[in-house]
RNA sequence: GCGCUCGUAGCUCAGGAGGAUAGAGCGGCGGUUUCCUAAACCGCAGGUCGCAGGUUCGAAUCCUGCCGGGCGCACCA
């Protein structure tokens, strides 16, 4: 159940006859939020003030009016007016503790099915193939990770696609550098290291201006595109070698894909995209090449080079063709860096000329990972920093602190604690944050054990499970005792009133598409379980009654977190 | 030049389709451990929400202009 929901419902209900219009009364139910401070309550109505306007009454007036019209029972009494014409909610005691009892009972987070179920595809983390994943690469594959799971636990059909780069003149520049600069016996001991040695060689020279080079490059790439055989046969042979090193990583972070549709799939179809195009008077040709102008941008959308060559905007195109008709979604969200925001406007009003307009193309942008310095993270020595050292630094951090705070534990679970305390780490910092923002990097703040971390939302739950097994149970057998729970202490009240919240936190974040809805309230919750975890003895309760409540309170905790920590791609772990 | 984006506490950031006295974490200062994990809790200090106008009963939030940072602008993706 949503309470905020219930709510919106019942003072909807509660208009002024005849006075209000429907979009009186919808602006009026957007105007129902929770409390921007608890001494007001739990939820406000703050439409009044707006409404009096258009229905020509005192805001007062009309608040008391509202106030003794509104049905809130049995959730809550009557509102109080305040102010200039607020109305303040207080949730009923009773109908928190039954809330919470369903809430066990049930199993389900309090989730309901949406009003409508759209099916979604989330384009994500779509790495260059030739290129090592690097930290640039973590913010697409985590952000849309965590939105991916965000959708689904709300009940919509998601499909998660890798949209690989492996088609590019990136592959032109591995095919030179294979051709003419092999290391054979390094590629034996390490294809793709080799691999992106290659790469970065050949990179590295085009970008001091060897414009010899970039045109060499460019030939290989036209010649793998045109079929030549000894490029397709390298192709052929470098391709599993850098999916299996992608996916080395996808298993460390917990990623699934159902579909990874790269680039060279989409290859075979560009021509007849260019050639529906302009048959549709949306291309022409311009200075050689065959573009799509669009009315307020200077820059065309290039979809044929005039060496006749498609581009990734050729490939976007019929990418949007293939998922149209592969799975008819109402949204498609591309989880990219927001550098790429003109590129996307333009595709999406493209595709819509080109007949598209049912599908809701979002950019689900985010910001860039700076260092310290507020430049491109990079390493001490310039190199980009790679994804796996990352990982592997994040895990060793976790490491030292967990061998220090839990010598108890034997080493095996010690690392296993590691890896996931690690994971989390490095993807709540990233997560946390509003994506949209740039994002500096910082190890000491991401691996901080404490404040707003990922770390302390597992703390918190090892803390619920180290109550039950002091106490000689389990979350599940509370669960299937059902006790009745008590919220006439105002920690916990606090902490029951948090739980029932899930729901509302889920639906703002899908409206959103931004994770640190999740991680903020998570956040909240995990300090409201800390407080109640200081100032509520629960083994030593002062009854059983008193004591099965608060465990009831415990589990429900604890499946909160494990279950919104899931939607972060975050572990938990019974004991750190 | 055009466009996008950001500017909130010492630092890193929430909040942003208008609502009551602007929040958190870190850092600082001061407390809490015969008690379920102190990776914790409690308290204090700290802000002209870049600046100036405007709209409004009400602006960090919307509009305009300016200042400052970042990014993008024809054949890379």
């Amino acid at each position: 159940m949503n309470v905020l929901d219930q709510l919106k419902g019942r003072f909807g209900n509660a208009m002024p006859e005849g006075a209000a219009t429907a979009a009186d009364r919808a602006a009026f139910e957007k105007a129902v939020r929770p409390a921007g401070d608890p001494k007001f309550g739990d939820y406000q109505a703050n439409g009044c003030m707006a409404l009096a306007k258009s229905t020509g009454k005192k805001p007062r007036d009309l608040a008391a009016e509202i106030a003794s019209a509104v049905d809130l029972a049995p959730i809550a009494g009557p509102p109080e007016v305040a102010g200039p014409g607020f109305l303040n909610v207080r949730l009923n005691d009773a109908f928190i503790a039954g809330a919470l009892g369903d809430l066990l009972a049930d199993g389900r987070h309090g989730l309901v099915p949406p009003r409508q179920a759209r099916t979604v595809v989330v384009d994500f983390s779509s790495p260059n193939v030739a290129k090592p994943m690097h930290v640039g690469h973590l913010r697409s594959t985590v952000i849309g990770d965590s939105l991916a799971r965000i959708l689904a636990a709300a009940g919509h059909t998601v499909v998660r696609d890798n949209h690989l780069g492996d088609w590019g003149s990136q592959f032109g520049m591995i095919l030179w550098g294979w051709k003419n600069a092999r290391d054979e016996a390094n590629y034996t001991e390490d294809p793709v290291g080799e691999l992106a040695r290659l790469y970065r060689l050949v990179n590295d020279r085009i970008d001091a201006g060897d414009a010899a080079l970039k045109e060499a490059t460019r030939q290989e790439t036209a010649k793998l595109h045109a079929g030549d055989p000894e490029n397709r046969a390298l192709w052929n042979q470098f391709m599993p070698h850098c999916l299996g090193a992608l996916q080395a990583i996808y298993d460390r972070m917990g990623v699934k894909f159902d579909v990874q549709l790269g680039e060279s799939f989409y290859d075979n179809q560009l021509a007849a995209v260019v050639e529906d195009l302009e048959k549709k008077g949306l291309a022409v040709e311009s200075e050689g090449a065959i573009v799509v102008f669009v009315e307020g941008v200077e820059a065309p959308f290039i979809v044929r080079k005039s060496d006749g060559a498609f581009t990734y905007a050729t490939t976007d195109l019929a990418t949007i063709q293939y998922r149209a008709a592969t799975w008819k979604p109402d949204q498609v969200l591309y989880v990219v860096d927001a550098r790429q925001g003109d590129h996307f406007k333009l595709l999406f009003e493209i595709a819509r000329r080109w007949g598209y307009d049912a599908i809701n193309l979002e950019h689900v942008a985010f910001g860039t990972i700076l260092g310290n310095d507020r430049r491109p993270f990079k390493t001490r020595k310039g190199d980009v920093v790679g994804l796996e050292s990352l990982l592997d630094e994040a895990t060793a951090e976790a490491l030292k602190v967990v061998q220090e705070n839990s010598p108890d534990l034997d080493p095996e679970e010690q690392r296993r604690v590691a890896v996931i305390v690690g994971m989390g780490a490095i993807k709540y910092a990233d997560l946390c944050q509003n994506r949209i923002s740039d994002y500096v990097f910082d190890w000491s703040k991401m691996m901080a054990m404490n404040g707003n971390t990922g770390t302390y939302l597992q703390y918190a739950y090892a803390r619920t499970q180290s109550i039950f097994r002091k106490g000689g149970t389990t979350a599940e057998a509370i669960r299937a005792v059902r006790p009745a729970i008590l919220v006439d202490h105002p920690v916990e009240r606090a902490i029951g009133l948090k739980l029932l919240r899930l729901p509302e936190a889920i639906d703002l974040a899908v409206a959103e598409l931004k994770p640190n809805i999740i991680t903020d309230y998570l956040f909240d919750l995990a300090q409201a379980f800390s407080t109640f975890f200081e100032e509520c003895p629960v083994l030593r309760a002062e009854s059983p009654e008193r004591r099965d409540s608060r465990l009831a309170l415990c589990a429900l905790t604890g499946f909160t977190l494990k279950f919104g920590a899931g939607l972060l791609g975050i572990d938990m772990v019974d004991r750190m």
